[in-house]
DNA sequence: CTGAAAGCGCTTACAG
DNA sequence: CTGAAAGCGCTTACAG
């Protein structure tokens, strides 16, 4: 069942079932609405191959996804909840979704604008990659739209989203200060990668903004993993004065502490309060219960698809320079590791 | 950049230049080797779509997942991991991956059938679906292959590709008697679950093999969740004789098993060992950390991939059942939650 | 081994 | 409001 069936079917040319399959304002209402029950009828679908040769678009998307961050702790929890709002959004918006692979043996740097061009891609939404990572630099600079979920991108028509990192930091102080505590300290991710210092950058400011003392040894150094975060509250246990409460920069170091402390015979919350960051699923299932702030994963994908439809509309006349960041609430979940 | 363009800079007409391009032995090797050069020199990558609608097929597969699944702690964990693998399998074999949508208001039975059509799909993975979901019945239905992980499809061209989940649940239980256990216990999921009942068939098969007593009062009932795993082991361990040990049917419902222990007084694994399945994240991340039965999740993506491959090689004039499920081997990883 | 030509299924100026 | 015709970028019998 391809157009000229449904045409001859109809009794029209294949120009009006086009143009009264794609709404256009010319064909009459009574025509439209024949062939649009006929086709439904015959359970007609148009070839969407053969429309995007002609008009020069396929309303596609590219997805790109590193499988090599899985392995992080930080981000495997994220990613699926990323791709279904991304999913949900772009459907919503009438556009497609085509998954690229990572790039293989040949000429891996241009892959990924090799794959845009042949498939007509109309932009990529780029999920948590190193933003200096090579095969991402080519597209990055050229005049494909990229949206970039915690990928900070230089290229000309690029937009970056991702949560409030410093606003979700202050928050995790504000809610240990409210509750009482005086000497707060943190664990913090790899000073180089943005989540990391942007948090940290959040916590200093609470601490300033509240007045609270922050000696340098309450900072405490981490990589987001589990065993660095039990490794760091430990010593900050073991100071002189030590803390009580410590806002970690990442669940699973948050986790750690929570170990730490255990094994430091401390109870949490009386003795020590923990906050993480990201609200990873272990964070509802370890006890006590971890208070955590949340990244509002639906919120990330609607925003990359939001950011990326500006750029689609504006057209290739649309500014030459990365969009403004687009940078989405988080949200303070308390669990028993602070009270209750 | 098209072919033409690059047909008029090799001095060659159109055809040649896709001869070379496709590998096609007619082809002279100097023609090709020249020809081959200048299109990576220029940049050159043929228009997909166009090859799709003269060559009736798009080298494309279709992925559905089903995102109201994604609360159930049960699956989360598994479908990115699938999702690599079935993408990394997929570009091994030179298809691309199209992201369905879930359907909307208009027509939803058959909006997956009708989406393969229109992009001339060539197959579809369905990650973890009920296999009584409405708008995969038309699907499977249809002569469009369907490789199904944690599905089980019925229509003629259709695969399911599972984890051995009684072989599992075996293996658990020979771990907890080669420990000494004799009184073993088991949490279930939901028995109309195949995952569940599978795992349920395991378990009493390996305790009838080892000769163990399985008094009814020992086969828990949960739903997957930790709430029900936490339940259910205080239930068990209030018994007039106590398990010594507990299986549970997943991860999620083990660690609740931790907890009920925990508030019981019970030191994990002195007096009482759990096992879990799936191998989530926070199986790691819980303290003791729990051992579990895990599920291989690049394997079943590779072989949800090469059972696809199987019905696309045998073509419309294969067979017209399902084929056989592909079942993956599990493993068992013991952490602290039994020894250590 | 190579080329001219037809055709895949659509959309869209252009003409009426 | 509608139709005839051109053309999107390829591949593939067919002929040489």
């Amino acid at each position: 069942m391809n157009i000229r069936e449904l045409a001859r079917r109809s009794g029209v040319s294949t120009a009006t079932v086009s143009r009264a399959l794609n709404g256009r304002a010319e064909v009459s209402e009574a025509t439209r609405a024949r062939i649009r029950r006929l086709a439904s009828e015959l359970g007609y679908a148009p070839n969407e191959p053969a429309r995007t040769l002609v008009r020069r678009r396929s309303d596609t998307i590219g997805l790109i996804w590193d499988s090599r961050q899985e392995s992080r702790g930080l981000h495997n929890p994220f990613l699926l909840g990323m791709l279904s709002a991304v999913r949900t959004a772009l459907s919503e918006a009438d556009y497609h979704l085509m998954v690229l692979t990572t790039p293989g043996e040949e000429d891996p740097d241009s892959a990924y604008l090799r794959a845009v061009r042949r498939h007509n891609l109309e932009g990529v939404i780029v999920l948590t990659m190193p933003s200096d990572d090579r095969c991402l630099r080519s597209l990055a600079d050229s005049e494909v739209p990229c949206a970039g979920i915690d990928t900070a991108f230089t290229g000309p028509r690029t937009v970056r989203v991702s949560s409030d990192n410093a606003a979700g930091a202050q928050a995790a102080v504000e809610h240990l200060h409210a509750l009482g505590h005086r000497r707060i300290a943190t664990i913090t991710g790899p000073p180089h990668l943005p989540p990391a210092f942007e948090r940290l950058a959040g916590f200093r400011r609470a601490c300033e903004r509240l007045g609270l003392r922050l000696p340098e040894e309450y900072v405490a150094r981490g990589d987001f993993f589990m065993d660095s975060g039990e490794r760091a509250a430990r010593e900050l246990l073991a100071l002189r004065r030590p803390p009580t409460a410590i806002f970690a920069a990442g669940d699973q170091m948050a986790i750690g502490a929570l170990h730490a402390a255990a094994d430091a015979g401390l109870a949490v919350p009386r003795d020590l309060a923990v906050v993480g960051f990201d609200d990873i699923d272990a964070a509802a299932l370890v006890r006590p219960a971890l208070t955590t702030v949340a990244q509002d994963q639906r919120a990330l994908g609607e925003a990359a698809v939001a950011a990326l439809r500006e750029m689609l509309d504006a057209g290739p006349a649309g500014p030459k320079r990365p969009a403004e960041p687009r940078i989405v609430p988080t949200r303070l979940i308390v669990r028993g590791s602070t009270g209750v």
